[in-house]
DNA sequence: TGCATGTTTCGCTAAATAGCGAAACGTAGT
DNA sequence: ACTACGTTTCGCTATTTAGCGAAACATGCA
């Protein structure tokens, strides 16, 4: 029942999930399509349970959407808005211009 | 000389700077245009101190950038991405769906 | 120069986070 | 039911972060 008394502390919690090298990692590797969970923990390059924790915690914060399937865990972006600010911010040429090409147009 | 040795360490600054509900805030009072500390010590409902170290970590992540002007300093963002990145998570209803209406064309 | 005001840095404490290894849990197959 | 394998939870320690108040620093004006 908290959807719109904590509208920014749930975009914060967003942005705190994605605070983090190694989530940010495993982001990016799901923005190539959905992965199991060994996957990430290999683009992540960290110990299973570590790579879970940090899984929980983009799951808690909407991020992520996780999906049982035979024995393994699927998990995919739930928040595709991620992608194109991710590549907003690796372009660090487009940083400093006050236009948003990189996320959409300028409107 | 960090420039694409830690893209992701750069991205994730930028979003863990983001990741706090005090941050957020003062982040979304600039949204609406160039504000000085004062405005922000308003918006954040925090001391002078505090608000004047989240805004150091804003500007290390290159969240926002300052100015001088007369004895005050003035502060506006420097990443407009982050508005509208912003918007999109403060319309939850946006989430789930797989298109990316919030934060530009679906291309 | 010296005062008043706006902003940042310093020192501190409580709480949160990252990482690991071991153990527990769940499902597929025998 | 048992085994094997994939995944998550638990207990732990080191590091980071949030917040404050006091002090330092900078600027505009007299």
């Amino acid at each position: 029942m908290r959807s719109q008394r904590t509208a920014i502390q749930d975009a914060a919690e967003v942005f705190k999930a994605l605070g983090n090298p190694a989530r940010l990692r495993m982001v990016r590797e799901l923005s190539d399509g959905e992965k199991c969970v060994c996957d990430l923990v290999a683009a992540a390059g960290l110990g299973w349970s570590t790579v879970s924790r940090h899984l929980s915690i983009l799951r808690a914060a909407g991020v992520v959407m996780d999906e049982k399937r035979g024995k393994q865990v699927i998990y995919q972006l739930a928040l595709p808005c991620v992608s194109r600010f991710l590549a907003c911010l690796e372009n660090p040429s487009l940083y400093p211009a006050m236009h948003s090409a990189c996320c959409g147009e300028d409107g």
